[in-house]
DNA sequence: TGGATATGCTACAAATTGTGTAGCGAATTA
DNA sequence: TAATTCGCTACACAATTTGTAGCATATCCA
């Protein structure tokens, strides 16, 4: 059996930021933390009682990646973490207008 | 039989967005479209091969989302998956400097 | 007409990944 | 010392994803 052993056919960038923006729960642990910092079990709780297990892992992605940490007072947005933050933060605003479009189902 | 695979953690869009964008490969999927369109055995191929189940159940996500949709010449964005599309670009543009950030920390 | 080819897509068992619950060990507070 | 809070792990079960084969339809060309 022949298989990646990483996912990204690259070593482009974009390619290792959509491979951990792309596993479940990664996007939606960023979007939860765009302005406070939260503990392990509030992150948890906001993220609709993710498993411990699956909460854990992601964060172990992302902060090899460099976008979170865990702080003093919580998990939060490192420097580059709030520079992603804000593309997530526009892309909420899009969201909003999308949003809106009429459902023709 | 129709199984949901997005989840309905709430009716904000940006959540909407988040579950379908968290979704293993969509993302991926996005961006490889982002300045041509490519049919279902291309764009198979430039998403490294990803199963043909999996492809075509996001594939169905996003035109269920009116993001991407099938034309004559292949699979592309909808005005609303250009849209979003700008993003990734963006996006794109920001992760060539997160990559050169330093790694020896 | 009749094969060769290309298309989107499905079937399905195996492999991988995620879930939910209980609870551990360390640190802090009382 | 006892109770609480913290990040996080163990583990069995469940859900999702994968890889392969190939179907049904459409078009091309002899």
């Amino acid at each position: 059996m022949v298989k990646k052993t990483v996912r990204a056919s690259t070593q482009r960038p974009i390619m290792q930021l959509l491979d951990v923006l792309g596993q479940r729960w990664t996007l939606r642990i960023l979007w939860e933390l765009r302005d406070r910092r939260l503990n392990f079990r509030e992150l948890r709780e906001s993220c609709d009682d993710v498993s411990p297990t699956s909460l854990n892992q992601r964060l172990k992605d992302l902060r090899a990646l460099e976008l979170v940490d865990l702080f003093e007072d919580g998990y939060g947005y490192t420097e580059w973490g709030e520079e992603l933050g804000e593309h997530l933060l526009m892309l909420t605003k899009w969201s909003e207008e999308w949003g809106k479009r009429p459902r023709t189902e």
